[in-house]
DNA sequence: TAGCCGCGGATTGCATCCAATCACAAGGTT
DNA sequence: AACCTTGTGATTGGATGCAATCCGCGGCTA
């Protein structure tokens, strides 16, 4: 399907190498080297472009050129803040309809979140964790909406996690462990309450952390 | 500056026909008809039609197509619910920092939405009212946001409206009042409560014409 | 008569070429 | 010495032509 087109190819790519960190934030990016890169012209990578700039992910300038986009840490605290009021209803939308079957990889993905050491894989953990609690929502809205939040945020969860200790993590795990918990109880209101704090608390500890930014 | 960028003078010029209701939702353009109108190749239009999409105003189908975007009563409740976690964070960031001519200014709106007759003016003048509590939040990030929401619905509020007996207006024109009031105090917490309730007031109304949609 | 297959027209996607624009550096002026 | 100006190279924006894909219609078959 649309996989096959090139443009959405060259545009699913990119993405993948820009949210693993590939291109830290602020690298400029030439057309014609993507181009080449995927042996095509820059009609396709243009329109990926456009993609990814939809995606939050770039920045494009006309005329000028196209980077991958960056944050200050007002932006962070903003996005943070959006996230705070949205997540919470996301779940609220998903948890009526999560599966026993959702619930028990959740555990698994809790288990493996506490036990890893590598940063990169806490990161994927995290996220596969939180998304899959927003599985029971099949939203056409806002589902891409949170990703775009997630993906826009990425490069400074990465940078943050990277100034933290391990001990740094157990309000994390601990603020899991409730967040499944009222899960498994179908506890909505407990739920939205715990998602809400936990991503609060985040954007407090991101706070203390401005050298993180420019 | 960008305005002289084909693309971008392509893509804020069919914005503004969609907005107005040029193209009902569901219809379908071609990229030469587009062309053709503005005197330009279908590049530009092309491009334009990805800035579209992010705005969530066109759909875009690979090999197949682009449709006014359409959406169907879930997807409006779904949009109702982000406006009433989202708009009252962002009249929370602005509030601070709105000037007595802002408040002036939000006043003359207010008197010209309670005087007008004409659905179309109606819609605007409700719309400016809104973005206006909102200005004093400089935002790179919920801003957009917030106006790509008001955007996606814009063809369901105009339909909706003209249901309306012009009784059916005189709620909205209170929570004005109320929310004007509260601005006024700078009291943020009133207005937050305020505006969350006027839209979800909005959302149980228009669930209560499902004939609005498909 | 209903359903399936295949073909032609219309439309989108991609490559290539040329024009327009910008950033940067060198030179001149005050 | 600092600032403005101008020209050149690099890069993006747009036009055109061709290839690829999809949709609808007609005819065939069960």
């Amino acid at each position: 399907m649309s996989d096959l087109v090139t443009s959405h190819r060259i545009a699913a790519q990119l993405k993948k190498q820009i949210l693993k960190g590939k291109y830290p934030p602020g690298t400029r990016i030439r057309q014609e080297d993507i181009a080449d890169e995927f042996k095509a012209s820059r009609s396709p990578v243009r329109e990926a472009l456009r993609i990814l700039e939809a995606d939050g992910l770039v920045t494009l300038i006309a005329n000028t050129g196209a980077w991958i986009s960056e944050l200050s840490l007002s932006d962070c605290e903003e996005l943070y803040q959006i996230r705070e009021r949205v997540e919470p209803l996301m779940l609220k939308l998903s948890l009526p309809h999560l599966t026993d079957e959702h619930i028990s990889m959740l555990m698994t993905i809790k288990k493996q979140l506490e036990n890893t050491k590598s940063i990169e894989d806490f990161l994927e953990l995290d996220r596969q964790f939180h998304l899959l609690t927003y599985e029971g929502a099949n939203t056409m809205l806002l589902g891409p909406m949170v990703e775009r939040l997630w993906n826009t945020t990425q490069h400074y969860r990465r940078a943050y996690s990277k100034m933290l200790e391990t001990e740094g993590f157990k309000p994390a795990h601990l603020e899991h462990e409730l967040l499944l918990n009222a899960i498994t109880r179908k506890d909505t209101e407990d739920a939205e309450r715990i998602l809400y704090g936990h991503i609060r608390r985040t954007r407090l500890e991101l706070e203390k952390h401005p050298e993180v930014f420019i």
